[in-house]
DNA sequence: GGTCCACAGGAAAGATAGGGTC
DNA sequence: GACCCTATCTTTCCTGTGGACC
């Protein structure tokens, strides 16, 4: 059944990408001055989740190293280094200028002054979920590095601007912008039975892809999760055919899937408040903090519980209702 | 209208952990 | 091993907002 599990990864870059030709071209436009060895145009992709923004960003600076000789790329995803140490230091890893860097005794200024001595090929820095970044100055310091140039991913552009300085803000607001929309039912069947082709020895109609496509609303990772969901309960049950009725079993935990990846990230503490707001329903900051209280020994105090509600309201694990009094607290759609 | 209260969120200080240096 | 430095997390203090009540 499973030929090659890679391609159901949610990570994996496929060889040729489906239905985003135009923000391949466009993006492809902003880094070409890389192949002259000159600084690329700092571009921004926006649109919501599991619409490719990250598969077609990879995919593209793949293409550029294919292309260009003298060129050094580098993924970092924002969530995971959010602060701005962290996030500089993916950057100098990925020019391999992090030898006798020490996570707990390099001041973030000297990473910034190894960064400006850089001198080598052309560096494109790929920045995924930077609406993440817990400090956007960052942004600024990389705009200014010479012979470097940054793809910034987000889900919303108003996510990312209302979080910068003016004086950086001005300076994007020239960059070039890709906007990505939610796949169709019919782009998102055709991802599958590309995948389908990729990875699997089995049997599937379009049709049933096509009841994927509409169950994972637009979504490509939910999708891939289905598909890697039901393709798993196939080659344990030792089925050669990938039914309908496999994929509609296969739903749950495919979207499990997907939300437990955002749920490993939160710690024991964040864990306990998400439990009571998903017994709860919808439930108010009160509330929320008694129970808290009651399940976990030490308690975190009210003031680092509303940085945890906010992260979670970031992470789209949470969503925050109206203000002050009024506020309610209850799970993202789809969690 | 004035007061109280619950809440959000910024700023600054304190606590902690990890690594380097002597 | 003691001390220093730094990043990160947490707490404390504070201000602003808006609903409820008198």
């Amino acid at each position: 059944m499973i030929r090659d599990a890679r391609v159901l990864q949610p990570d994996f870059v496929p060889r040729e990408v489906e239905h985003r030709e135009e923000a391949v071209d466009a993006l492809s436009n902003a880094l070409a001055p890389v192949a002259r060895g000159e600084p690329a145009e700092t571009a921004l992709l926006f649109g919501p989740s599991g619409a490719g923004k990250t598969c077609i960003a990879q995919y593209t600076v793949e293409r550029l190293r294919e292309e260009v000789l003298d060129v050094v790329t580098q993924y970092v995803n924002c969530w995971q280094n959010y602060s701005r140490f962290r996030a500089l230091y993916r950057i100098l890893e990925g020019v391999g200028r992090t030898v006798d860097v020490h996570r707990q005794s390099t001041p973030k200024d000297e990473l910034l002054e190894r960064l400006a001595d850089y001198e080598g090929p052309p560096y494109v820095v790929v920045l995924d979920e930077v609406d993440q970044l817990e400090d956007t100055r960052i942004l600024y310091d990389l705009y200014r590095t010479q012979g470097l140039s940054m793809v910034c991913i987000a889900n919303r552009e108003t996510d990312l601007f209302a979080g910068l300085d003016d004086r950086l803000a001005s300076r994007l607001h020239s960059a070039v912008r890709v906007q990505f929309d939610k796949y169709g039912v019919e782009a998102l069947t055709d991802i599958l039975e590309a995948r389908v082709e990729w990875g699997l020895e089995a049997d599937v109609d379009r049709e049933a892809l096509a009841f994927v496509a509409d169950a994972a609303a637009g979504d490509a990772r939910v999708a891939i999760g289905i598909l890697r969901s039901a393709a798993r309960e196939a080659d344990r049950a030792g089925a050669d055919r990938l039914t309908r009725e496999r994929f509609e079993d296969a739903i749950p935990e495919g979207r499990k899937a997907v939300r437990r990846a955002s749920l490993d990230r939160l710690t024991p503490h964040q864990r306990t408040l998400y439990d009571v707001i998903a017994e709860c329903g919808e439930i108010d900051p009160g509330e929320l903090y008694g129970q808290y209280q009651e399940r976990v020994e030490e308690p975190r105090t009210r003031r680092t519980v509303r940085n945890y509600l906010a992260k979670m309201v970031q992470y789209d694990l949470v969503v925050a209702s109206g203000e002050n009094r009024g506020r309610t607290y209850r799970l993202a759609d789809g969690t």
